[in-house]
DNA sequence: CTTTATAGTTAGCGCCCGCTAACTGATTAT
DNA sequence: ATAATCAGTTAGCGGGCGCTAACTATAAAG
């Protein structure tokens, strides 16, 4: 199953989460995107069926090396492409909101030569 | 009424084709976008009852100032975006996917920032 | 003049993905 | 032990926006 740019969010939200607390729960996230419990609930038994994220007897929940791979696909975009735009002096809060919604849109092809072009 | 992404793809493509045809039919914009009729009728409906388009008798579409307004916005984008993409070593073909789709979702902010930064 | 082709519309399906209301089950507090 | 709180789920709504099937109206062709 191909995934959504809103599975990706979840799946990038969980990384963040997991970045900075012991273990995430279906409330942290709906506190982090500022989702109601079933839309939560719901986007997560759908990533659960399709083996991007696990949730153990506790209800924590951890990224499968699949969910892994594509949070942290996802992320990177997010970081560069926030990073380029406030180099060409984007207001940084603004920069964010953009690279949140570019980050799923872009080829890998384009992020590639992104990448590049700023090494340079 | 906040236009949606898939309205904004429709007044640019109806712009598109208004610059290569005499006139502009829902069907013209079936074949180019290559969605089925009703797809195209419901969408041109909705422009129609916003003040985006007008329809005359012979089902001719035109844009309003409105519409027209967008669609240029939306196109401008569409052309910057995909050169800078395609100057940075993107192959044309991905990098006019990549700018269909991230034209929709960049700020007026960022997009002028991008502008200002290729011009130097 | 009737048949056929072309363009547009209506009705209704289905998936995405937010939402509220209301329930369950577990943990905490009285 | 009972009540309250917290986390998660189920049921169902609604808007966006593709689709097919089937209808209508108009124009072209026999």
């Amino acid at each position: 199953m191909r995934l959504q740019e809103s599975g990706e969010m979840y799946l990038e939200t969980i990384l963040i989460l997991s970045q900075k607390k012991d273990h995430v729960r279906a409330i942290d996230i709906c506190e982090e995107m500022n989702y109601s419990k079933p839309s939560v609930s719901r986007a997560l038994k759908i990533l659960r069926e399709n083996s991007y994220i696990n949730v153990d007897k506790n209800s924590y929940i951890t990224l499968t090396r699949t969910g892994q791979e594509i949070a942290e696909k996802i992320y990177e975009r997010h970081q560069v492409l926030s990073e380029v735009l406030i180099n060409i002096g984007v207001d940084p809060e603004i920069a964010i909101e953009d690279a949140c919604r570019m980050e799923h849109v872009i080829s890998d092809t384009s992020f590639e030569a992104i990448k590049r072009s700023i090494n340079k």
